[in-house]
DNA sequence: CAAAAAATAGACACCGGTATCTTTTTGGCG
DNA sequence: CGCCAAAAAGATACCGGTGTCTATTTTTTG
């Protein structure tokens, strides 16, 4: 190969370039393109699996993995005015459920050139929508998740449009377009838990809900009222507690139900940490369980399993469902050749995972 | 048209500029110097706080104000050379006590304009360093933290510095400088409850060890041998096990020490996972806790308080660890004007949350 | 009050990629 | 073999900020 000096244009002919490259600086396309021979603009092709012949994209490859190149983020995000980040959408950052979603978020970008940022708001604040809007417009994200309860409302959508900015809302129920949600099937799967306590002969069945503002709360709820209508069994309001989801909230609702005249002999708790509660508030009382109370409850989370008795609880799938949400949200870098964005499904099951806290009804006391 | 059609250069002089603005396109620093009548530079040195005349500040800022400036993150990270975000690499993305980590750094970096991303790395990959070194290559970050058990490496540290990048690295002892390192008090703290134990007049005290490979397991472990040898109690190799900080390994770890011919009246694990699966086992064998066994714990996860009984145990704070890390990692951006990044310090006290795990040794027993 | 010194503002190149448009190469076909 | 269309590669502007160096104030001082 006989190189032709052609006159270099560059600013930096002999004013700047005269030292070799420092060693610890920055690879750049550039120097990729000199090495392998060709433009710069030919680099960023191999690096965007653009079209092209096969002989020059070995070239550059070669030359990639020679230099060991690493293009930069951020001056892509700059050119494509994107940057190549999804934002999690958070408001209790404590909660086991938001880090097992998030987990499988990360595991649907492990390999891709995504990252994934955490940005945890305030419901409360007044200032919500604008601080959501900020963050986008700094982090301008290829597209941001919302968790409940930030996933019910509607006007986040919203403001999320108006700014074109892709989103997925992630809830109990179907919250948005096909296409913009993921939800799982709380509901049904409640009726289902239901009518495996009836069939154990229970008929008193105690409900512990959780907060009206999730919409989680409310159909884990209308699902408990429909098995009850289907079962034929009346709806006792004198059993039906509320809670606010957090273990202490279990512990006051367990103790409320346990404590009346007429104990249920099953208590259904609206989520695993509410269900833990009620566990403590039976253990307290010097009760057996699950000889004298059953308890079930909803989520699986970690101490599920760890309590005594381990609970008989609900799988909901949020890992999954965070998986699902990311390949939703940027189907373009992150299915396969073979998957279309339309295949992937909305709605995830949830299911009954028998553990060691329900039991049957103790033949005296049924009916 | 006489236009020189051959050497047209400067394409955009009456072509483009002339439409003003599309009106969703973004806000530029051109936008706000031309509003407020001042060049570009002097608003990037508002944007960057430089000294300047305060009257020329409040016109910029008034600028940036009426027109909703927001900064493209991006740009400025490309001229910068550096993303401002943090890194956080940890191995077990399930671990409830990463979580918690995770959740100081958010707390510590929520007003700033940092942005957290978590990258889970697998400890076991051979590929683990260059793929550390790939992520902060392509993300550039202000800075990465490092959780056990990858903390516990140096050779990352070594990378970190050959990259010029910084880092913190957190643990259960000082790993490395002072300003690269946040740590717990392990050792002194698990003495301290061992006091406490044999001060309840327990004798025989088993112990659940961590994974060797993790530091804080080798630190919890001194600390229970220390404490023994300065009350003057043998060291019974037969009442030491080992476990894998799961719940798992802990049931086993409380079936081992329980079946044994000569059961401990008490037996600290050297994580809270572990001691639920201690308590399991103890519950499965009709034990009364904690008239018949006592249970200690370390970190004070969230299964500590939600189990029967409630786990006494070593609050290891995590997230103030996790704060402090985030600050100690940037602390221009993160630290208030009188503060000092030399006055931060590198080392947390864990402390004791008696709970009602841990009981008096039953007198028959004691000796 | 003028000159010198210090502080502030501005012009322009630059960070490392992508987009557009132009030039060169390739390939099909009479 | 030559012509022309199509495909590939190249040159250069551009994304939206910051850094440097120069021009202009403003302040200080004799």
């Amino acid at each position: 190969m006989d190189e032709k000096r052609k006159a270099p244009k560059l600013r930096d002919t002999a004013t700047v370039v005269p030292l070799p490259r420092k060693p610890g600086a920055a690879l750049t396309i550039t120097d990729v393109a000199e090495f392998a021979g060709v433009s710069k603009k030919t680099v960023s092709r191999v690096l965007n699996r653009e079209p092209m012949k096969a002989a020059t994209r070995a070239k550059v490859e070669a030359a990639i993995e020679t230099l060991g190149f690493v293009p930069n983020v951020q001056a892509r995000a700059l050119a494509f005015r994107k940057n190549f980040v999804i934002v999690l959408f958070i408001h209790d950052s404590t909660s086991p459920m938001a880090m097992k979603f998030q987990r499988g978020v990360l595991s649907a970008i492990a390999d891709s050139e995504l990252a994934l940022a955490v940005r945890p708001v305030d419901r409360e604040s007044p200032d919500l929508l604008a601080d959501i809007e900020t963050f986008l417009g700094r982090q301008k994200p290829m597209g941001a998740i919302f968790l409940p309860p930030l996933s019910e409302r509607d006007d986040i959508g919203e403001m999320c449009q108006r700014l074109n900015v892709r989103y997925v809302r992630v809830g109990s129920a179907p919250l948005d377009m096909m296409s913009r949600s993921v939800w799982s099937n709380d509901r049904d799967v409640v009726t289902a838990v239901v009518r495996d306590i009836v069939a154990r002969g229970h008929r008193r069945i105690g409900f512990v809900r959780g907060p009206s503002g999730f919409r989680s709360a409310r159909e884990r709820e209308a699902g408990f009222r429909q098995a009850l209508q289907a079962a034929g069994l009346p709806v006792d309001e004198a059993l039906m507690v509320d809670g606010h989801y957090s273990f202490e909230s279990g512990v006051s609702a367990g103790a409320a139900l346990l404590d009346a005249p007429h104990p249920p002999t099953v208590i259904f708790a609206s989520n695993d940490s509410m269900a833990a509660g009620v566990t403590r508030a039976a253990h307290q009382r010097g009760l057996s369980l699950p000889r004298d109370l059953s308890i079930v409850g909803f989520d699986d989370n970690p101490v599920a399993q760890q309590i005594w008795p381990s609970l008989t609880t609900v799988h909901w799938p949020i890992a999954e469902m965070g998986a699902l949400a990311a390949r939703k949200l940027v189907p373009d870098m992150l299915l396969g050749a073979g998957e279309d964005a339309a295949d992937l499904p909305s709605m995830v099951e949830s299911t009954i995972i028998p553990r060691e806290s329900l039991g049957d009804a103790k033949q005296g006391k049924s009916e």
